[in-house]
DNA sequence: TTGTACGCGTTATCAT
DNA sequence: ATGATAACGCGTACAA
């Protein structure tokens, strides 16, 4: 230890709590008091120490202490992928899509603030799960929040049985007794039935997601359910896979079939958007000639032409409120496993 | 210790090397040679390990093997912003946006087959810089790849000084001998305005991005190069942010001051789609109108009506790549300062 | 080839 | 109020 005009060096290693010891002339213990903040200290030595720490530009190591405390400050992001999609472009798709980007500004906003970092995962083949819930059951990150994809995942499940703090975006599709924060799909989807009805359709149809996953099948279920009420007894319907794509190929046949079509509600907006494509260029003007309702008010919405009107989903909030939720969960063991249920709203633009 | 059946509990704590070497009947040592696939085992030996590591359930702890070993398993992925916007809406958008997303995908793409996760910090102030610094220099992560927003970040500077293998996505504004990965943002430009003249545009405007941000600055200078060279001395320029909005504001500006305007180069997709609802909203039509060229083939490229012809991005080959070049700097501390850049090209659609 | 013993940097328990 | 000292779980020289 080499002292030169204040700073004080400790060769090539950086300094340790021994270090800032040492140059305060008291011992490790006394260091870590201060540092941690706790009380039972003598203000003369609070202010030598914090002194030395400055000398030696002391930065206490984040590992060794999670080791000790069983805390980590970090809280994993892992998305759940029914298969390992390595060479498949899809979860390039994904992380493209407004969806992540969503969720992971909404965690961020609450965690940032918290100190607390996201350390992201993906799991895709059971090998992986099994890997990830051991780490977890480690501490390796204090709480879990996941984003299942397939429709059913053996995730949740497990998480619950290892005793991991887990907080799921989305409903889990199997009953799992696991803490969540979702959307009522269906009643979102029965806003957009009364409008279209409201709005004088005739004939209404449904461009679906993929009918596994229960913010897919909750929308249908909630759409249908609606419609027969409005005298709608039979809504033609075709499935995508929530890209625009799949969007735009979903109304060219649903416009094949029913060329009467006057309205069609689609199960979010990217579909929308390729929805929206399909008809102009089929000749159909939007909303004269057939109204069109998205889902998720995503950027997507503004962007399209004629702007989309769309069934709010306030993600951000929820990926806020899952983080909160998380992390009352994380310093109370005990917390009764719990839901919080947001209440879409429909936002009324220009295309219905 | 518990035996019952083949299985075996050490009581409420996860089982040890300890547990599994007691089981095993050999020395922690030899457990941990296995474990982590060292040759000098006897196979006897080797197959006993493996046994007890089953019947235990053992995983090792990822946090107690970093502490030793220096190596986490973990990159950074740092977004540097300029203030904290805790409560301002922006670090919101930059997440919804494709940007953010195409990044992670691409990143994700190659640190998922290496089994190194991704964790996320945001950092605003001078603070949090210093803090995320300190806890680099630690090792609690292997490497960084930064994101930097502002136009004159102090970060990367910080990052060579701390000798933390780091590697950024996009030039640094300031001359810093850091590893970066870039697209020739100016010959991007120039490709827009070949297109652009060699279509017949007689008056060629340009709509910008913050003038502070290399990828931004590039783009201008980069046009205006150009066009002069096609003999356009003179090309009216309004700025944005970058965001939809602004584009569709700038593109009105853009059309009241020179009404004549038939060409326009917008500095990103994003923008670009505002300023085709602009257009359409001012009864230009596109391209005949006005022709059109944004950057960046986001997905907003092909949600767009007129289709966007668009300079090309390789956000995720270059986020790819920049995961590649920060691995093999980790792994060789002596690497010299090295850059790649790719070549943009044009992506001709519909607008122009 | 295997085991012993020490170190990684911190917090926590116990005396004092 | 403060200081030894024992964990935390693992890798690895070194010795055998």
């Amino acid at each position: 230890m080499t002292t030169t005009g204040g700073r004080v060096r400790v060769g090539e290693r950086l300094p340790t709590l021994e270090d800032v010891a040492r140059l305060a002339g008291v011992s490790r213990a006394t260091v870590s008091r201060v540092i941690n903040g706790i009380r039972n200290v003598d203000p003369q030595l609070h202010e030598l120490v914090w002194d030395a720490v400055g000398r030696t530009g002391y930065v206490p190591n984040r590992l060794a202490r999670s080791l000790v405390t069983r805390r980590t400050g970090t809280i994993a992001l892992v998305v759940s992928d029914s298969e390992s999609h390595d060479d498949d472009p899809f979860m390039g798709r994904f992380f493209a899509d407004p969806y992540f980007g969503r969720v992971v500004g909404g965690l961020m906003s609450v965690l940032r603030t918290a100190g607390i970092q996201l350390a992201l995962q993906i799991v895709g083949t059971e090998d992986q799960r099994t890997r990830l819930v051991g780490d977890l059951r480690h501490g390796q990150a204090d709480g879990v929040v996941v984003l299942s994809l397939p429709g059913h995942d053996p995730l949740p499940r497990m998480l619950t049985d290892a005793g991991v703090p887990a907080v799921m975006i989305g409903r889990p599709a199997d009953p799992v007794p696991i803490n969540y924060v979702d959307l009522a799909n269906d009643a979102g989807a029965a806003l957009a039935a009364d409008h279209l009805v409201a709005r004088g359709c005739q004939l209404v149809g449904m461009i679906a997601g993929p009918a596994d996953v229960p913010a897919s099948s909750d929308r249908i279920t909630g759409f249908r359910r609606s419609m027969a009420r409005h005298g709608h007894g039979w809504v033609p319907q075709v499935s995508g896979n929530f890209t625009q794509e799949s969007g735009e190929a979903a109304m060219r046949t649903l416009l094949a079939d029913h060329p009467h079509l006057d309205g069609v509600f689609v199960a979010n907006d990217l579909m929308a958007l390729g929805a929206l494509l399909a008809l102009r260029d089929e000749g159909r003007t939007v909303p004269a000639d057939v109204a069109v309702v998205g889902f998720d008010d995503s950027s997507a919405a503004t962007a399209a032409d004629p702007a989309l009107t769309t069934v709010r989903h306030p993600l951000e909030d929820m990926a806020a409120e899952a983080a909160r939720l998380l992390m009352t969960r994380i310093d109370d063991p005990d917390m009764r496993v719990s839901s919080v249920i947001y209440e879409p709203t429909l936002i009324k633009r220009r295309s219905a």
